[in-house]
RNA sequence: GACCCGUUCGUCUAUCGGUUAGGACUCCAGGUUUUCAUCCUGGCAAGAAGGGUUCGACUCCCUUACGGGUCGCCA
């Protein structure tokens, strides 16, 4: 049997985490099964669709890595992909039901009668559970054609899953309690049901329902905020799944080759952007020099640094950032003149008595004919030692002094980047 | 309210009856780096509570508490 998954996101809103992670462990699940992933459409809500939601779908996908084999863009043999393209298909089903007798009118609408009975579902993350459908007061008969002649949710969910040949449904935990239903229509429709995985929720860090404009959790933010895309989905999958191993950094591919439904949690988990941020920060330093500096382009343009001129001081701060974003403010000093220093800093380097020495340093520096990062260091030492200090004393006013900042790159990547003529003016100005 | 699912350091997690309950983030302290960061070492910190079962329970069972989910002519 070839393994089937699918996303089916309904296009209201921007892409969530929650989405997102749902339709990584479908994709990852593909992946890893040699199987097909396919991306599905729900748009039968026409009141809340909207194009822009459709779009921020699909460029969350594309930016995540989450290619489909089938699907809008793509096509595929059992499309359309869209189930507002799909009402003849829904159609020939409900007739199906209909001549069964499963269905009958109330008011307009059409509900599924459910056979009064305990269903038991054996889900790949929860195990075996059973819901009793013979109180009909707490499951009753469900409504699957609108008096408008529209059709909801779980029908077209099943007639699509059905018709599309889907082997496996990975799902948010929300639906857990819809799976019966789905189960009934399955039987109803006298076929073999995919596999169910329903995975936990994510929570906010005070462990309340992730929702939309809470911090995180729209995944259109994370490449502005200068997250690497491999980094956010290696941070999701590690919310509710995990490696079993110490590690817990992993590629694309990695992850492709260990996940496993078997090992994903039960309990729902708090997104903590911190730990995201520092698994941002364990992709940065994986990457190499060109890659970071080429991801870092659109935050330093976007700064109004010239970018030109900034690649050296980029690939000098790549082990110094957590996210993108940090680039512009990292580098400013190294290629304008106008940064803004910090006070803090400067306050601390003034307090310093070794910063006395800058002054014999700036006039050392300049009479130098070589320039490199080590001969200028070596000119600290040199400097240190005729004022009885040690090289490692007149590192930090240094750095202020050049810098404004009492943290950032290495002092020789300074130098070189300054230069020499630049190093001393800022050296006597301060 | 009813019905489901869940509950290990503050957070993410390992443990599938016998461990000094391990790792990671955060925080703190050292060390490396003649500087900053990285990095390394160490430290703080956990089995919700109460009953069983068992020679032995974080692990299995029950109860309670707490958290989450679902109860639509939304998806």
């Amino acid at each position: 049997m070839t393994v089937r998954t699918r996303f089916a996101p309904s296009p209201t809103g921007y892409l969530h985490v929650g989405g997102a992670r749902t339709a990584l462990f479908n994709w990852l699940y593909a992946r890893k099964h040699n199987g097909k992933f396919i991306l599905r459409v729900e748009d039968t809500d026409a009141a809340r669709n909207t194009e822009e939601a459709r779009q921020a779908i699909f460029d969350g996908m594309n930016w995540l890595g989450l290619d489909w084999d089938e699907g809008p863009q793509v096509g595929g043999e059992y499309g359309p992909y869209q189930q507002s393209q799909r009402n003849d298909i829904y159609d020939e089903y409900f007739e199906k039901i209909l001549s069964a007798g499963r269905v009958y009118e109330d008011d307009g609408a059409w509900r599924f009668r459910f056979d009064r009975k305990p269903v038991t579902m054996n889900d790949l993350v929860c195990g075996e559970v059973t819901i009793d459908y013979r109180d009909a007061s707490n499951t009753p008969d469900m409504v699957v054609k609108r008096s408008d002649g529209s059709y909801v949710f779980h029908f077209v969910n099943v007639v699509d899953d059905l018709t599309m040949k889907m082997s496996h449904v990975i799902r948010g935990e929300d639906h857990l309690m819809n799976t019966p239903k789905h189960l009934q229509l399955f039987e109803a429709l006298g076929a073999e049901p995919p596999q169910y995985a329903h995975i936990p929720l994510i929570l906010n860090p005070n462990g309340s329902k992730m929702s939309k404009r809470d911090e995180g959790a729209a995944v259109g933010d994370y490449p502005r905020q200068g997250f690497l895309s491999e980094a956010v989905v290696n941070f999701i999958t590690l919310l509710g799944w995990s490696s079993k191993t110490d590690e817990e950094i992993f590629s694309l591919t990695e992850l492709i080759d260990r996940f496993s439904l078997e090992a994903v949690n039960r309990a729902p988990a708090r997104f903590d952007l911190e730990k995201c941020k520092w698994v941002n920060q364990q992709h940065i330093a994986r990457i190499s020099t060109e890659a970071f500096t080429e991801l870092a382009k659109p935050f330093v343009d976007d700064a109004g640094l010239p970018f030109a001129d900034s690649a050296p001081a980029i690939a000098a701060v790549k082990e110094k950032v957590r996210l993108l974003s940090e680039v512009p403010a990292a580098i400013d000093f190294l290629v304008t003149d106008t940064a803004e220093p910090d006070p803090e800093a400067v306050e601390k380097a003034k307090a310093n008595p070794n910063s006395a020495h800058l002054a014999a340093l700036a006039d050392h520096l300049a009479t130098l004919t070589d320039w490199s990062a080590d001969i200028a260091k070596e000119a600290i030492g040199v400097v240190a030692q005729a004022n009885g200090a040690k090289p490692g004393q007149l590192m930090f006013p240094t750095r202020v002094a050049l810098s404004g900042r009492a943290h950032g790159p290495d002092l020789g990547d300074i130098f070189t980047i300054l230069g020499k003529e630049k190093t001393v003016a800022r050296l006597k100005a301060f």
